[in-house]
DNA sequence: TTGAAAGCGGTACCAC
DNA sequence: GTGGTACCGCTTTCAA
């Protein structure tokens, strides 16, 4: 590959001349800027961005840290952030951390090493006041970490009193909840949000609630166990879309046809709800907004704009399709 | 953050010394070296990836151009390609290409100016043989682009033509085909393999085939087309999962029975095919292992080791659910 | 308007 | 065993 002196050397100047050109700063001769143009041009010269790096001790990438790539709920986040990212001319480094605390701090050494110019965390498990300490701009997506921490997220417990409130006015009588894993911070807020429209029901029962652990395997198994020891139940709010195809698997096992014996209504949106049959209703987020909103973020902090604002909070929409 | 001046500033000796102590390379003395790892603890350095890569000339990243990280088939291939990749202290940026020779062609540029050390490609569009000039390991996957590039991919004739006689055997008395795009290599295969089983039945008509274009909407269009002209099939096999579910969604549309009326069976086994209802019955490809094995052939490649074989096919493998 | 040269943070060759 | 130093390719003062 041809070097800046290469060019230099075929069009009779110096590398600074070259230099000059290439970012078009400082004072070049039209003539000699013509000469440099034409020498780029033969050699097709493209400069090291690798060396551009270590002097600017920026390498115009970003690192993108996800608990995995294989939970549907994050390609359509990805495709945003390296959408973005691509138009801004930064590329992305994709990192599958299993919310393993360990494998974080281990992607995160190595992005710092190679100079990313920022990163994209979801769902972190590591301590926010150390993130914060890093000398590099971040963003957070998906759970709010830190007030500290440039963070966009989406209205879960809204959108789950939307969901309850949602299947009540469809006319079900009793509403039960699968709802996620107890340590995830978007989970509690769904279940939150539903107990808002519930708990002073008089039909309510803490059995209403079981847990689904955002799988399918697990929410079919908490689905029979709700609908054995509750077969009164003919609305089900599932904390996301995974859960409500285990629920929905769940019905059909036993005999309850959807919607007319039971209805069901996931929470996220994912490309998947589209594919059931019936098609899932469901409390959409606006997944890619929220990608490419983090990934406009963390640009401007790069670019070292200050931003007023911490939090961003995204609306969600309920999407009814014929799961209800 | 230190650089290597600061450890050796601190550990009174060379930088000489301490990149050799980093790089266990070269003769150090005991107390040297203690001295050494002592500054380096104290310091908390790191040594500068950008710096070692200007010199070495590679950067320990690669590259993984795909469509789209939102096809279904895409998230599980990257994350074995990225689970290898870290594995061996790799990091893979990201490129959604879309298909498109000209973001193709970007990408690729990006990613040599940055010295990555090799590419991973799904079916690409660029030319071959500039691919090959490229000085840099290359790998291709899902569909053979040429000879002279490695290249993994699956039996797609082979798992078409278990497909269809799957169908035949369970007792589908006529069986179509929703083909692939046109220009799609692996669609291609898929309806060749179909034609071997079908093409000399004496039922068989050119109508059985109908293009779903590997979309759901498409697919349903096209399933719809299909059985409206021959509504004595009760066997259809898919180009691929996607496609399937269309074909399940239109099927269950005109009130037709899975499987009792007719028969569905798709092609990639993607995490989809586990969600619907009926479970899909499919001939899976070992996704994971294919981004895994294309990715330990590249480091290989990466490492200077030559690989005797260029071709690389897969095998896959009929999942029977509730879908036949 | 242009060029020489110092550095960015490492590695590796060559002396000692 | 250890240190000095040229060099990887580029940017940016500073002089001319």
């Amino acid at each position: 590959m041809a070097s800046i002196k290469d060019v230099a050397k075929l069009a009779g100047v110096s590398v600074a001349t070259v230099s000059r050109v290439l970012n078009n700063k400082g004072y070049v001769g039209v003539d000699t800027r013509e000469k440099v143009e034409n020498a780029i041009q033969t050699l097709n010269y493209k400069p090291n961005e690798v060396a551009r790096s270590l002097f600017k001790k920026q390498s115009k990438t970003i690192g993108l840290l996800l608990p995995s790539i294989m939970n549907p709920f994050f390609p359509e986040l990805s495709r945003a952030v390296e959408d973005v990212a691509a138009d801004l001319g930064y590329n992305v480094i994709l990192c599958n951390t299993d919310g393993n605390k360990e494998k974080e701090q281990r992607y995160l050494d190595m992005l710092l090493q190679k100079y990313v110019d920022g990163i994209i965390f979801t769902t972190t498990s590591l301590d926010p006041d150390m993130l914060q300490q890093l000398q590099i701009p971040i963003v957070c997506m998906d759970r709010k970490v830190s007030t500290n921490i440039t963070t966009v997220v989406v209205n879960n417990k809204k959108g789950a009193q939307l969901a309850t409130q949602f299947l009540l006015d469809k006319g079900c009588k009793r509403v039960a909840h699968i709802r996620g894993p107890e340590n995830v911070y978007t989970a509690k807020e769904r279940l939150e949000g539903y107990l808002d429209i519930v708990k002073n029901k008089e039909w309510f029962k803490e059995s209403y609630i079981v847990n689904g652990q955002y799988g399918m395997e697990k929410a079919i198994e908490a689905t029979l166990e709700l609908l054995q020891t509750n077969p009164e139940i003919d609305g089900i709010f599932a904390a996301n879309d995974t859960t409500a195809i285990g629920a929905m698997k769940a019905a059909h096992q036993i005999g309850l046809r959807i919607p007319e014996d039971i209805s069901i209504i996931g929470f996220d949106g994912i490309a998947l709800s589209k594919s059931t049959i019936p098609e899932l209703t469901t409390v959409a987020q606006p997944i890619y907004e929220i990608g490419k909103k983090a990934a406009s973020l963390l640009v401007q902090l790069i670019d070292g704009n200050s931003i007023q604002q911490n939090l961003f909070t995204l609306d969600v929409k309920l999407i009814e399709r014929h799961s209800t």
